[in-house]
Order: structure tokens, then sequence, then C-alpha cells
DNA sequence: ATTAAAAACAGAATTATATTCTTTATAAAT
DNA sequence: ATTTATAAAGAATATAATTCTGTTTTTAAT
């Protein structure tokens, strides 16, 4: 297999995180190609799993959903087993967006997005800590966003 | 002003960010509906402000950017001069995709992406550390993640 | 309850885009 | 130089987005 990427994909990828809606067209144009290469390497870098898929970002704000909060969280057992049931129930509470298991100060970092301080109180108090062997945990209220995006940089590539 | 989303919007918007390639047609007859308002309630969706974007969700891994770091800073001197300059510098990093500034036990949490553990050290030595009054400073390194997404539970709102 | 006005919808018509196909060019290997 | 494989161009087709018109439904005021 030679080089995986090409400048031509890495371009045609960096056009796609930006805005999926553009056309086939405007995307040749704008490299200097027809629609048909264009097309072709879009569907290969789709099946070849480089894309993953296509989404719209919503307001989160706008939609009411207001608050964002990072948790820090260290166990006191390390189970296995218990280790998997955790990680299950904590993804699957609809707050929670992003679930990582980290090296540092804790074994746990989430991600959540809720309506407010409220509703943060509350996924704390009548969700979280009804888990066992909950140890340390400790929240990280965003007060304001300046950056947040899943753009990668591809110059980097 | 009425109601401002009602259900059929909202399952709209669940579907567009699970998949914003789904037609116009295929999203109609899900909902038992016809073409014409499904688009027009999309455009308005847009226009409002509800829908932000529409973006290609890339696989990381797959191009090379193999490593998800969060980054915990607390600052020392506070002048809000300095702090527009140190989250201009932070947002101005190709490593940075998101910048919170925060309530708890840190000013600012960042996620990074990166190619690998010598890219996360580079960037610490010679552009994190670089910037002045820097006051403790402790890395989140994801191991693992089950679950990383953008897309909101809406059946919340 | 009745009516007028506005908003939402259905269905058809049109336009634009995605997708496929065929041919031509390019590059690599023998 | 010749063959083979790969990528691109350009035309043709299929599909989807978008627009338009007429109808129904909803809303609000009387």
């Amino acid at each position: 297999m030679a080089q995986v990427l090409d400048k031509i994909d890495t371009k045609i990828l960096g056009i796609l995180q930006e805005n999926s809606n553009r056309t086939t067209k405007s995307i040749a144009s704008e490299l200097g190609m027809t629609t048909s290469p264009i097309f072709e390497r879009i569907k290969k870098l789709e099946k070849e799993g480089y894309i993953e898929k296509y989404v719209a970002v919503l307001n989160n704000k706008k939609i009411g959903l207001k608050l964002t909060v990072f948790i820090g969280i260290t166990l006191q057992g390390h189970t296995r087993s218990y280790l998997e049931k955790f990680v299950n129930e904590i993804n699957n509470f609809p707050e929670v967006i992003e679930c990582h298991r980290v090296s540092g100060n804790f074994d746990y970092l989430l991600k959540l997005v809720v309506e407010d301080i409220e509703a943060y109180e509350t996924f704390i108090i009548s969700k979280l800590t009804l888990l066992p062997y909950l140890g340390n945990v400790q929240s990280l209220i965003a007060l304001s966003t300046s950056k947040e995006t899943n753009e990668i940089d591809l110059s980097r590539v």
C-alpha cells in the first residue's frame, strides 16, 4: 500500500470537517479538479474509515442545555468486573457525552452537558453518588468556553 | 413567540445530529410527513441557529493523532488583559481543541489531540510552559475512551 | 361558535447535485 | 518500448434538494 493519504485527501478531509454540506462540485473547483475523482476519493475515505460519520452540530445553549461540567472520579475498588459495570452505567447516563479512563490524579474524566446547576446537582446526587466504590469526585464547571471543536488540524498529518 | 421547538423539530434535530446525510425524503417518511414541511423546518432550524453547522467526524487515530490529553491549568497573575492574551495564545495552538474557563481546582481546562506522548511533551515544553504566569499544570492522559460524542439527548428538552 | 388571518402541509414541478459510466491520461513495472 | 494498474476527465443518468401552488389546519379575535 502506497502513501495512505495524499495532499488531496487531506484537503478534502479538511474541507468536510469544516462543512460537510459542501458539494463535490465546489470542492472540485477549489482543488482544481472535476467531480468524479473527488466523489471517488470521498467514498474511499468513508469506506476506509477516515470519515466516521456526518453530523449536525447543535447549539446546546439554544436548546436549553446551558451547562458543561467536567467530573474527575477516583474509584476505591478496582476489580475488573466492577470497572466494566461502572463504565457501562456511566455511558448510559444521557448527561454524559464523554467518558475517558485517564492516568494522572483521577481514574476517569467525564464531560457532561446539562440544563443548569440544578440538573447538575441532581445528576451528582441521584445518579453518580449512587454508584458503589466511588472515591474522590471533583467537578470543574465551565464558566465560559473559548474554544470547543472537533476539528483537527490536518497540517500535522 | 409560541413554543419554540415542537416534537417534530426535536425529532428532526435528533435525526440530523446522528446522521446529517439523511435525505429529507427519508426523514419525512420516518415522521409520516412529506418532504416540503421537513425541508422548511430544517431551513428554519438552521436560520434560527439551533443547527450550527454540518461536519464530517474524522477518525483521529487513523489519521495519526492517537492521543487525547486533558490539561488543568492554574494561573498566578490574573489581570484581565493577561487572561485575554493567555486564552488567545491557547486557542491558537492547533493541538488544543477545547479550552474552558472553569471553577473548581483549576482556572482552565484544555482538551488536546496529538500524535503521541512525544508530541504531547513537545507541546508542554515548547509551547505551554513558555507562557508566563503559569501556576499549577496537571495532565490527564486518556488511556481509553468509552464514550465521546457531541450528540445531545433531546428527550430532556 | 364564527370568521379572518396566518401557519403548516401535500403534491407536483423544477433545479441542482450525487452517482455512474466510458474514455483518456498518467504512472509504475517489466 | 510495452503492458498493467491507477487516477482523472467529461458526459450521461439517477436521485435529492428546492421551489411553487393550492389546500388544510391552526390560531386568535370577534
